[in-house]
DNA sequence: TATAACGGACTGAACGTTCACTCCGCAGCG
DNA sequence: CGCTGCGGAGTGAACGTTCAGTCCGTTATA
């Protein structure tokens, strides 16, 4: 049962994203990662540079998953209505069914990495929401808004209350969800 | 011209703030918070027990701060909606004026020290909003959802937005502020 | 008033700890 | 034997914290 060369690499970026998501960065040595990763210190410097390119590896990963999300889940026959519930539905049932990832991308977006990050490449990343809730302001259905502050509208609830489940504060259920997303949804139309 | 002997002390909480609202935690040394302070570093540890000491007295400042504009702000003979819509857009407003008090307390509360410190006196420290909301539901205006959701509904977006534009993504003036307020009143509202 | 002694606020070099990262020896394989 | 992938003790830097000593305002003494 030999570990193929990825393996360790995967380990390593699961570890670390276990862990950074409980500890944060600076809470999260690397002879941590590499204990529970089952792997030498050093071997970690055998498939990143450094620290930092290994947390790059994890966002971007973890960015691509919830990208897909938005992809699998948007209809362009749908009306705009049943879209947006049902991908901030699913969105939010992701992020409660990845912990680790939902954490990990809070504490890399409220890091010097994250706005870093942000500044470099906002554009490009949202550019199928944007395009999204522009065909819902055509239909006049959708608040002409700045697209940040629709952004901040849709998600600014829903992140605060993942948050507090994950912390414990809250139990977010179904229904719950449905009645965030329906909220929100008034919140950003006319 | 003598310094106080609290002239000291407020010296380093003030920078400390403002530097752990651009760096972070672990980002500012102590050699750094006693270097703008203009004190030695020894200076810190006559006034505070430690360095965890330091920021919870910083977080305590900022926590009172934030709670007397609800107070100031609040008017138990205005109707429902004119209350909330001063409310939070005073503390937008607030948010605005004070990047260094908000930006410390969003690393306060995205840190292990926010997490416990939330468990421990959210009871406490959420009353009076609890009271109002719990209001709003009785006269029929609010949603009947949880206090928990109704908090998220109302400051996720606010704060998201304020996040926004202290990292310079977004302009966030007095026309939009009242746009955004009207819109999570309509998110909790029936 | 002039001078000496005191007390404690203040300082920063030094200490021990912890971290990210390196380096060199080892094991498996052809 | 050479080569590749790997491990973990070791390294230097940086951190929070300490403490022996300085400085200065106040008080006691003559």
């Amino acid at each position: 049962m030999e570990m193929q060369q990825t393996d360790k690499r995967t380990a390593i970026m699961q570890a670390a994203m276990e862990l950074i998501a409980e500890q944060g960065f600076h809470g999260t040595p690397t002879s941590q990662i590499a204990g529970r990763a089952g792997v030498g210190v050093g071997t970690i410097y055998r498939y990143f540079k450094d620290k930092d390119e290994l947390i790059e590896a994890i966002h971007s990963q973890a960015h691509e998953l919830f990208a897909a999300t938005f992809t699998d889940t948007y209809d362009p026959h749908r009306p705009v209505r049943e879209n947006y519930l049902a991908i901030f539905s699913a969105l939010t049932r992701l992020f409660l069914a990845r912990p680790c990832e939902t954490r990990f991308m809070e504490q890399y977006y409220n890091s010097p990495y994250g706005i870093a990050k942000k500044r470099a490449e906002e554009v490009e990343c949202d550019k199928p929401l944007f395009a999204f809730f522009e065909q819902g302001q055509q239909q006049q259905v959708i608040k002409a808004l700045p697209f940040e502050v629709l952004m901040a509208l849709s998600f600014g609830p829903l992140l605060f209350l993942v948050r507090d489940h994950l912390n414990g504060f809250v139990e977010l259920d179904e229904p719950t969800i449905a009645a965030v997303v329906a909220s929100t949804w008034a919140a950003v139309t006319r």
